[in-house]
DNA sequence: TTGTATGCGTTATCAG
DNA sequence: CTGATAACGCATACAA
């Protein structure tokens, strides 16, 4: 790749014309393919555009343009595994046209969020993508702005804005279909921080599977509780020597269901044979290695973030949109509900 | 903020000179504080410029500055949660400046990852930071490029490039002084994959500072296996059989250190009073929530991605550098080590 | 100290 | 179909 060498002296769109035999405006022409060329003297152009490898200046370009060719992505803290898969779906997606990703973190700090947004604004992206820390909606950044925004994973409080976020509910529902599809009937749910839309959506789209069935929730709908496995280990201690009965854990999280799995065996009791045990997020550094592997919820992440960017693409198109989707989820059984089939 | 309104009419530096009754040359210089002007009409400029609110556009700096005040970061893998704290690190640094951060991913493929770099050069960055996916040394890519390039994580093999990488050979020696500090002395050894030059360096390290007390690895150097739980359990159940006695587990990764504890607790052998135990990587979602609390090794991950990207900086300033520079690294006791203090 | 004029690399608008 | 030429927004030698 002789492209790598653009020292002082890049090639210009100048040295094709004039390898080429053309002027200026007519290999400009020849290259972006409008108006109209002759094919001959097209090729001509190309030929001599890829004998020097000619790449187009992006600053030139954008000077009278009006676009730029990047977008920005403001994130609320980096240091999340949660947004890490979705800016894996969104740079793959840009990364598949000719758009790239200038990347903003806010380190959970509003006065940073703003100032890093002024900076994307500085260098004059086309669009935003702001992608949250959790799936709480967050506040909207988008008023006297003149570019798109869209969200993901945090919605924006303003309806008027377009986000991505994963569907919670459902993956509630999802969970207790699959458990109720194993045959278990007396399900508890372990949750996390109440203080999360993403703890609250999932116990809540569990209760309403289970209310169809005419069932409900062991233990009810508000064993709230720290996210980490100390929780799940206490929370099923508590569950067994209540005495209560129950044949399936749904935990709130794969942490969860971790400390839930290490707490039945300390009791004696066998996964899946006598209880079952699921989590949610699909975290494959816990889910594969637990004993026995973790049914879990897959989020989607990844695909919410390409969702999301071909959403702001269309946007920067022209196309805008407004209101919330959600983005799909999915259960991916493993050993920890196997059996059972009723 | 009004200066989030630019739409199509953004305001230019002539505007600025206009509303300031000067010429657009003397605004430009007195924004710049380059060559003099008197201090009275600065300050009108100034006030002119913050007035309208204006920010100078980059692509039109650019087009005759040379540099762009961006740079390139290219990760091979960005799933992956070592390169997390790296990037992180990095847009810290850069983020205090001026320069913004340009992401592409590679997924792990070398076909891709020149596609993005080409993409990275098109876009005319100040200078590249590779992040690699693991600690083993890749290919330069150094070679033929005009602008500085200083690799992260993954060393490059070329030793004229400069390169950051953690100190793996000296966190095997910390994690060996440390159990020594306890007490320990009968230390085995569990590794991960031996491809990975991350667990060779590591225990490596921790046999030379054995060595140095006469004392030799339980088990030897050379209990590779899986990157995971699982083999963290099958090995310490097998360490257990073999009647060998130690009293202390060095896990090549928290992974490990995990399915060691489990095991052990399964053995009926306690931690720390029979067994101390440590791992490396310091992952907090794992370390903390370990039974007990696992001892780690921080890897200061971030911090190493701090270091590259200001030395990247001093590189595009014209202070070029070469060789690997290995980062610090410190365990972070927790209980797993507790006691013993001999 | 300030202003004028020119160039950076492209695209777009006209004439030829 | 092709070629001058004027923007785009800013920096900078050079002139005043």
């Amino acid at each position: 790749m002789d492209a790598r060498k653009r020292g002082k002296g890049a090639t210009t769109l100048t040295d094709v014309a004039e390898l080429a035999g053309v002027s200026l405006a007519t290999a400009s022409k020849a290259i972006n393919g409008v108006s109209q060329v002759r094919a001959e003297t097209r090729q001509k152009v190309l030929d001599a555009a890829a004998a020097l490898s000619f790449t187009p200046n992006p600053f030139a370009k954008a000077l009278n343009s009006a676009t730029t060719g990047t977008i920005g992505m403001l994130t609320q803290d980096l240091d999340n595994r949660f947004v890490l898969p979705v800016l894996l779906g969104a740079e793959d997606a840009f990364g598949a046209g000719s758009t790239s990703v200038l990347l903003a973190d806010a380190r959970s700090d509003s006065i940073r969020e703003n100032h890093q947004l002024n900076m994307l604004l500085a260098k004059r992206v086309d669009g935003l993508l702001v992608v949250g820390r959790t799936t709480n909606p967050r506040p909207s950044i988008t008023a006297g702005l003149s570019i798109p925004v869209v969200y993901v994973y945090a919605p924006s409080e303003d309806p008027e804005d377009l986000s991505f976020t994963p569907d919670n509910h459902d993956a509630g529902r999802q969970a207790v279909e699959h458990l109720l599809s194993r045959g278990r009937r007396r399900i508890a749910f372990i949750n996390g921080d109440p203080s999360y839309t993403a703890a609250r959506d999932r116990v809540a789209g569990a209760a309403e599977r289970m209310r169809e069935e005419g069932l409900s929730l062991v233990g009810g709908t508000g064993l709230f509780g720290p996210w980490g496995e100390r929780w799940g280990r206490r929370c099923t201690e508590s569950l067994v020597e209540s005495g209560e009965r129950f044949d399936a854990l749904l935990c709130g999280s794969d942490q969860l269901a971790r400390g839930a799995l290490d707490q039945l065996r300390e009791s004696a009791l066998s996964v899946p044979d006598d209880v079952a045990v699921m989590g949610f997020d699909n975290w494959d550094v816990l889910a594969e290695e637990a004993r026995p592997p973790l049914t879990s919820v897959e989020m989607n992440l990844q695909q919410l973030g390409r969702s999301a960017a071909q959403q702001l693409v269309r946007a920067i198109g022209g196309t805008s949109a407004r209101g919330v989707r959600l983005g799909s989820v999915r259960v991916v059984p493993r050993e920890s509900t196997g059996s059972w089939t009723l």
